[in-house]
RNA sequence: GGUUUGGUAGUUCAGUUGGUUAGAAUACAUGCCUGUCACGCAUGGGGUCGCGAGUUCGAGUCUCGUCCAGACCGCCA
């Protein structure tokens, strides 16, 4: 026998008794003529004392241990003479009689402990100690919670997981495909699913009136923090449903996540709905964080007419009041217009107005107005004494897109974006397309198959530009957790948005026909969602990083660097595949 | 594709204006140590300064190229 129990679980109420416990050395600390070792295991960590009046056997085999041997050993439950909070099992500790190595190991290139001293890229190419560390282990621990809490709910709602294909057929729209040869089609390739959209609505069309499955999808996109070309989905999908009801099932299984997983209790409370056009012009962007205000204001208008010509010449003047922040320094404002000029942020400057204490204001463009001109702006912004209002100006897109990162820079500057704290948002009422200068045409802002909102469905031929969709987005502390949309399932609307986005006839038959003729054997109204899980874990976990709640993540160039994928095939396989690469 | 930061001992890092034998901590090894739990003390080994070229009497340090890694923009229906 390895093991009678595991190293996490004994107490003061197990002294005196006799266990076996296999596990991990995570240290041996020896004294001379006494030593201890901590065994690991996945449960927790318990001390082994080998005593001076043990045999020379014991301490000569003791003496020969390193880290994370692996070990058997067997003895007696005592209470400890010194006891140590930190850990569970403090109380007590094994006293050795008997320990065999069940193997050896190399020294590990990093430790093995919760503050690792080794970085990303080896903790990555040695993942399987990594996640040998609590940190990592308490992340997929979490994972498995939140996906047994979905599960729960889901199943509970009447909702049915089913599987749908990972080979299927690769569609010009979206993100790019990753691809996959065929060995009996020759010059035939399968497309990985970068969700399974059409398939979910197909089990629509079937009649299984409530889908849902936890599922991979792939993207071969370039990578982020909080992107992955394999990541997973939540997937769900619901028959004879308006918008109403996939968001109040969907708050619903939001709301038994946070009290399931991190006994936050919100059923009394009402998630905040906002329209993209909102969300637009109040965050300057379509997934706002919320645990704070500081709302963009429109000063296009009222800053016009001094003879500024940054001002005069704009298509767009935005403003924030951050409160508080009168006291920063020349040096820090420099500092926030650096970061407003960066190209990734793509502001030319940043103008300010400082309430001061006594009420009196100083802006960086005093030659231009009088006091009583910028007390009008400050009024209208509603700032206080102590606050700093920062302005920028430009094309109304741009401009409005750096407002959007300048506000969320300053709210964690002053400490308004504090982990912990969830604000749960819907934004709803996306636009249905969005226009390409590049191609010169709509594409769909969510996905070919989003129901416009019926009263704009009459502008989808002369006005396509303006028509909203039936699309939400579940946002929480500015990161997009989930989306959805109601779907068409009508024939003709459905063929109307493929000609909406340039497809001929021919074409939209030839990508998309089997959905076409699905639709014409009596195809429910339907709608989904679909949350980024992993997204959704890195969220409740406090981190920004969804690798760390992947057990074998990509890195930044979407190579695993612990199996060194991707990788060339041989030759043979090439050709058995009818590929030849042609490397440029 | 672009912007940017980094690459020095097993690991995390320091390394001044270009100047003698490249350091610290930790890890590792050996010895000592009876209550440790970041054990302690002593001793020791350990370096292609990512790679290549250039400038120079002399390059870890400066220049160019290249590779790798991180963050971000584009991209991600």
């Amino acid at each position: 026998m390895y093991r009678s129990t595991n190293c996490g679980s004994l107490r003061i109420s197990n002294v005196s008794q006799k266990v076996t416990l296999a596990g991990w050395v995570q240290k041996v600390r020896d004294l001379g003529s006494m030593a201890f070792i901590d065994l690991r295991d996945r449960y927790g960590i318990t001390q082994l004392t080998i005593g001076d009046d043990s045999s020379k056997e014991l301490k000569d085999l003791v003496s020969t241990l390193g880290r994370e041997y692996v070990i058997s050993v067997t003895g007696t439950v005592v209470e400890r003479s010194s006891k140590n909070s930190k850990i569970a099992t403090g109380d007590i500790e094994l006293i050795v009689e008997n320990l065999t190595i069940l193997n050896t190991s190399e020294v590990p290139p990093f430790t093995i402990e919760d503050e690792s001293d080794g970085g990303d890229e080896l903790r990555m190419k040695y993942r399987y100690l990594d996640l040998r560390r609590n940190p990592v282990k308490n992340n997929l621990i979490l994972r498995h919670k939140m996906a047994q809490a979905i599960r729960r709910y889901l199943d509970n709602q009447g909702f049915l997981e089913i599987e749908t294909p990972y080979l299927i057929k690769s569609t010009p729209e979206g993100a790019r495909d990753f691809v996959v040869p065929s060995r009996m089609n020759a010059g035939e390739f399968y497309a990985l699913p970068q969700s399974p959209q059409t398939f979910k609505q197909l089990l629509m069309v079937a009649g299984y009136d409530k889908y849902f499955q936890i599922v991979r999808c792939f993207r071969d996109e370039d990578l982020r923090a909080d992107r992955q070309p394999e990541f997973t989905q939540i997937d769900c999908e619901m028959s004879f449903v308006e918008r109403e009801d996939i968001l109040n099932t969907f708050e619903g299984m939001a709301k038994a996540m946070f009290k399931d997983v991190l006994g936050q209790e919100l059923a009394d409370v009402d998630f905040p709905r906002m329209t993209y056009a909102d969300a637009m012009e109040y965050y300057g962007c379509d997934k706002p964080d919320i645990r704070f205000g500081m709302k963009i204001n429109d000063i296009t208008e009222i800053v016009k007419g001094h003879e500024f010509a940054v001002f005069d010449s704009a298509d767009y003047t935005g403003a924030i009041c951050a409160s508080g922040a009168a006291i920063y320094t020349r040096k820090q404002l420099d500092a926030l217009t650096e970061f407003v000029k960066r190209p990734q942020v793509g502001a030319k400057g940043l103008a300010y107005i400082r309430v001061n204490n006594d009420n009196s204001v100083k802006s960086s463009f005093d030659k231009f107005f009088d006091e009583a001109s910028l007390k009008a702006i400050a009024d209208k912004m509603n700032a206080k004494a102590g606050d700093l209002i920062l302005i920028l100006s430009g094309k109304k897109t741009q401009t409005l897109h750096a407002l959007c990162e300048l506000r969320l820079l300053m709210g964690k500057d002053l400490g308004l974006r504090q982990s912990g704290v969830f604000a749960p948002l819907w934004v709803v009422d996306f636009p249905l397309l969005e226009w390409d200068e590049e191609t010169q045409r709509y594409y769909a802002m969510h996905h070919p198959f989003t129901s416009p909102k019926t009263e704009d469905m009459a502008m989808l031929t002369t006005d396509p530009g303006n028509v909203r969709a039936e699309a939400y987005d579940f946002v929480i502390n500015g990161v997009e957790v989930g989306g959805g949309s109601i779907r068409i399932h009508d024939r003709e609307i459905q063929q109307q948005m493929f000609k909406a986005l340039g497809f001929t006839p021919e074409a939209a038959e030839e990508q998309f026909g089997f959905l076409l003729n699905a639709f014409r054997y009596g195809a429910p109204p339907h709608g989904g969602i679909a949350f980024g899980f992993d997204r959704w874990c890195s969220m409740f976990g406090g981190t920004e990083s969804i690798r760390d709640y992947i057990a074998f993540p990509k890195n930044n160039s979407g190579r695993d660097v612990m199996i060194d994928s991707p990788a060339p095939i041989a030759q043979e396989q090439l050709k058995e595949l009818s590929l030849n690469i042609n490397k440029i």
